[in-house]
DNA sequence: TCACGATTAAGTCAACCGATTGAATGAGGA
DNA sequence: TCCTCATTCAATCGGTTGACTTAATCGTGA
């Protein structure tokens, strides 16, 4: 039973912490301000727990992240071997707004994501252990083979702002959801419709050969 | 000679401050720092010259978002009144790119525009403001009038998912140019380019009527 | 039963923060 | 010339932070 407690009390550090840093900023906060809003009146519970605030962070991460894989795992089952562009950017993007509508309302997940991934220390810590999530990398295979007419230059880059975009517009419905701002027949369903969409527009777009390159490169 | 010399002092001030704002975010620089950074020996420097951080923040955003205003009305003109949304969509891209390109190597402000826009407290400030810029507003006029065919709640989001786009893509190619890292091709003119095409794709993406809407309204 | 060890609480410490104050500097106008 | 005042510097204040130390609590296994 002491591990329950001592899980227990992680639980609660974990989800006080990750609202006051999608409220206030990763830096803005102290480990004296979140384990007091776990109600630990002792200041080392954050230390004695998870080390210091990356620690926090990354376990914060770890277990969102792990709940969005299993997600995605199904929807990887339902794709099969589809070679329509569009389930493979449904089985990227569609896991994500999923798990934040199982959080209920308010959430605080998608917005505490944002800051982890623009914070210039913590970044690095997350992008190495979101490649290393079997079915995602499974997902991008998937996606890849869809567009093996796209130069892998493009492709990367493209599917660096597919990845920005799904963030960003998640943590906005979230924002917008939380102040009531939303309209009303916002949710997390249609945010899944308006992303697939608006990433299959993205990553099938025509490349077309800059005039400016031509123009250095000519007499 | 007293205003050269403070408009210097501000000057130095707001260089130093984008570069650390940019490499260690916002809220985990002080006053203190930015002063010592910018030769000012003293504690005060911030304080007196932009009266707190909020007034400093403002003060770097204006002075690029002035700059970019005068490249994009440059646009602007030569777009005259086209009906050809990949016009518009430059008019609305190509300042970024081509003004960060303008600062030589390395730069600093994209990374420290993606500071300021995930800060929830500074965010405000700036997308305020940003909405002020006629040039900007002539060129979302432009833009709409392309996409009278989509709903305007559709237009709306994708206008929201564009701006994300052209923000953090920016800020990740100024990121890999300062580590060396970047692609040997890789130059702000590639960086409108690529640009352009994805939101060209993201905003004339077909709109599918979702089935879990249907669903949920059927019998 | 009882000592052990994991967990929580409480107190301390130097370092740093933002803000304020007052003095030193030096260019510009009377 | 000498006064004025914008600017810079130096010192100080209360408050906060992260790290550390010590003590209290209380399941658990010997």
């Amino acid at each position: 039973m002491r591990a329950d407690r001592a899980a227990g009390t992680r639980e609660v550090i974990m989800t006080s912490a990750e609202r006051l840093f999608a409220e206030h900023g990763l830096s803005a906060v102290s480990s004296r301000q979140i384990g007091e809003a776990a109600g630990q009146g002792n200041v080392t519970a954050v230390s004695y727990h998870f080390g210091a605030k990356a620690g926090l962070v990354r376990a914060i991460m770890t277990k969102h992240g792990e709940e969005i894989e299993q997600i995605r795992q199904q929807h990887l089952a339902d794709v099969g071997d589809s070679h329509d562009i569009r389930d493979w950017v449904g089985c990227l993007v569609r896991p994500v707004p999923e798990h934040l509508g199982s959080l209920g309302s308010p959430s605080w997940h998608a917005r505490f994501a944002v800051q982890v991934m623009t914070d210039p220390m913590m970044r690095a810590l997350v992008t190495d252990e979101a490649l290393t999530r079997k079915h995602l990398r499974q997902t991008l295979d998937g996606l890849g083979r869809c567009l093996d007419a796209l130069p892998a230059r493009i492709r990367a880059e493209r599917g660096d702002m597919a990845r920005h975009l799904i963030t960003h517009t998640c943590a906005e419905r979230e924002r917008a959801l939380a102040e009531g701002t939303a309209p009303l027949h916002s949710s997390w369903e249609h945010t899944a419709d308006a992303l697939t969409d608006a990433i299959v527009g993205l990553l099938t777009a025509p490349v077309t050969s800059s005039r400016h390159t031509l123009d250095r490169t000519g007499p």
